[in-house]
DNA sequence: AAAAGCTGCAACCGCTCTGCG
DNA sequence: CCGCAGAGCGGTTGCAGCTTT
């Protein structure tokens, strides 16, 4: 029969496909009758001249049926398939089951790295032109790129990190501008670029500015202005770097813990629990949050005003809290998380040298108050190796930064795709670029910056954190490979020159207004932190960009804009 | 062990583009 | 130039399997 052989003919899609189709195979008769029926309309064409057509996943025997049509009468007239060859399928779900499922060599299986580097480079130019993308992959089709990439959308919005490794949005960038010459201004993918390290904060600033009130929320923001590019290039907020609104709760909170280890983990680890911290950290925040502008002078005050559903750590860590609560899903917005997609890193990490990437991250390495320098890994007895990662990082930049006496210098060339931070991406690129910053990299990271040193009082008097067990890590076992020659690194010695105005300074430069909601949002956080948790801060930016193989840095400290915008302006 | 939640993939839907009469 | 049909593309949805609680 057909079957037969289409057996061999799909022999690898076979061996590729789900159990599924296994099972579809068993009820292929059943399907036959059973499955859901519906009229051709819905397939555009006229094919079906009344007849009723089948929807749903497809069984074995359609896909021999239609494997046979092709091969007798090729591709193409897809309608005309269902005339031939009794198929109940519409023409267009015979060619997508076609393209995506059965054509000769079609590689299935998880995405190489070369694949995924190239998938991220050709979105940077292309934006989300899955088609093309896909001729630029054999084997490949534009659906299985196009899932890939929402699934890293996915995954990097819940990481906080930006879409695109620096040289990448550089690299886009400039071949861009010079096809823009060209072509007469064809709006691609330098949209999105800017949407994802550019743009971002003028959504920030600009809501911010718009929003007078209280927002804790801001599913929608209001009129984005030059930033409204972003939403109409990108669809929707997958690329806005904000947590969707829709997450869920449990998700949220799942990842807002994840971001812990990472920051204890950058400090000294010794001390109260971690869960103390957490507990003075999300009163300050919530406390913050909730009294009305101006904040509370001194913000290290431990007062005991209530602050509604911020009742603790263990209300965070069991869940009770409702997604409807604002003003956690805000605090929580503000933690990085060390969820980092387990394809990007290793992927960017691996496809260049990692050491010079660490040089850049030189700059936010936050001075650390003298008691809270990280100590080595003899001290973090529960270290994950996530952590004894980042330590070694850390160490390595800070021997790194000996001999990067010229970061402008860094401009990346397209290839070196891990190169740069995510600041020294920002920085390139508004170097080389030229043009208006628009600084995602730059206003997240100056506010990052800023808020760091805007409360610039030490951990003096506050009791070192603890680590964290190695349950409360997420698993992300590709993020960082860690060798136990890694592990035997000496411990990070942070720089404690503070960047805080390299970022900064050039916004203001530029007359971009940041130097307001700058000032705004410094004071903010430095309410918000509080000195001590400030410093901590610190350590936290360290650890987090480190951690994220630097270009994600940026998108940590713009994964914390969101609730600093939320909230209030000065009077 | 069970339930709930999350993730990723396959398929569908609706729109746009293109060719043709 | 207009309308139609086919083809293609991008966004969205549904579901099965996996993970977490």
């Amino acid at each position: 029969m057909v079957l037969t052989c289409w057996w061999g003919f799909v022999h690898d899609y076979k061996e590729m496909s789900h159990t599924k189709n296994e099972r579809e195979d068993v009820m292929f008769s059943k399907d036959q009758t059973e499955s859901p029926l519906v009229d051709d309309d819905n397939c555009g064409g006229g094919a079906g001249g009344g007849v009723v057509l089948k929807k749903g996943p497809w069984t074995s025997a359609e896909d021999a049926i239609l494997i046979d049509y092709v091969k007798k009468h090729g591709e193409g007239n897809w309608n005309a398939v269902q005339k031939h060859s009794g198929l109940l399928r519409c023409g267009k779900s015979c060619r997508l089951r076609w393209a995506n499922h059965l054509r000769p060599n079609l590689k299935k299986g998880a995405f190489t790295q070369e694949e995924e580097q190239l998938i991220i480079e050709l979105h940077a130019k292309m934006g989300n032109k899955w088609a093309r993308m896909a001729s630029h992959l054999p084997g490949r089709t534009d659906n299985e790129i196009k899932n890939y990439w929402n699934t890293r959308i996915k995954r990097r919005q819940r990481a906080g990190l930006p879409l695109y490794p620096p040289e990448v949005c550089l690299q886009a960038k400039q071949e861009s501008h010079s096809s823009s010459a060209v072509n007469g201004g064809d709006r691609g993918p330098h949209d999105i670029l800017q949407n994802n390290s550019y743009e971002i904060p003028d959504v920030i600033f600009d809501s911010l500015k718009a929003n007078q009130s209280v927002l804790p929320y801001v599913p929608e923001l209001p009129d984005l202005s030059a930033s409204s590019m972003l939403m109409k290039g990108l669809g929707s907020s997958p690329y806005c770097g904000f947590i969707s609104p829709t997450i869920h709760r449990q998700k949220r909170l799942r990842e807002s813990t994840a971001f812990f280890p990472s920051y204890t983990g950058a400090v000294k680890s010794e001390g109260p629990l971690f869960e103390q911290f957490q507990d003075d950290m999300l009163d300050k925040a919530a406390r913050s949050f909730e009294l009305p502008f101006p904040i509370e002078p001194d913000p290290t005050a431990k007062n005991s005003q209530s602050f509604g559903v911020f009742l603790g750590s263990h209300a965070i860590s069991n869940g009770n809290f409702s997604a409807s609560e604002p003003t956690l899903e805000a605090v929580k917005l503000e933690l990085p998380s060390l969820q980092y997609p387990e394809t990007e890193l290793g992927n960017w990490g691996t496809l260049s040298c990692p050491p010079p990437l660490l040089e850049n991250v030189d700059a936010f390495i936050q001075s650390p108050p003298p008691t809270s320098g990280v100590e080595s890994d003899s001290l973090l007895p529960r270290n994950s190796g996530l952590l004894d990662a980042l330590l070694h990082e850390a160490k390595t930049l800070s021997s790194a930064k000996n001999h990067a006496s010229d970061k402008s210098s860094n401009s990346s060339t397209p290839g070196d795709i891990a190169e740069s931070s995510n600041f020294n991406i920002c920085e390139t690129d508004r170097e080389n670029c030229g043009e208006p910053l628009s600084p995602v990299g730059h206003s997240a990271t100056s506010l990052f910056s800023e808020c760091i040193s805007a409360s610039g009082s030490s951990l003096d008097g506050q009791p070192p954190i603890e680590t964290f067990t190695e349950s409360h890590v997420k698993s992300e076992p590709a993020d960082l490979v860690l060798t136990p020659e890694i592990q035997k690194e000496t411990p990070i010695q942070l720089d404690s020159n503070c960047p805080d105005n390299l970022f900064a300074s050039n916004w203001l430069d530029q007359g971009s207004g940041f130097d307001k909601d700058q000032t705004i949002m410094t004071d903010a956080i430095a309410s918000l932190l509080g000195d001590d948790l400030s410093s901590e801060y610190k350590n936290m930016a360290a650890a987090t960009s480190i951690s994220s193989q630097a270009w994600g840095l940026g998108s940590c400290a713009w994964n914390n804009m969101p609730a600093v915008c939320q909230m209030p302006e000065l009077p």
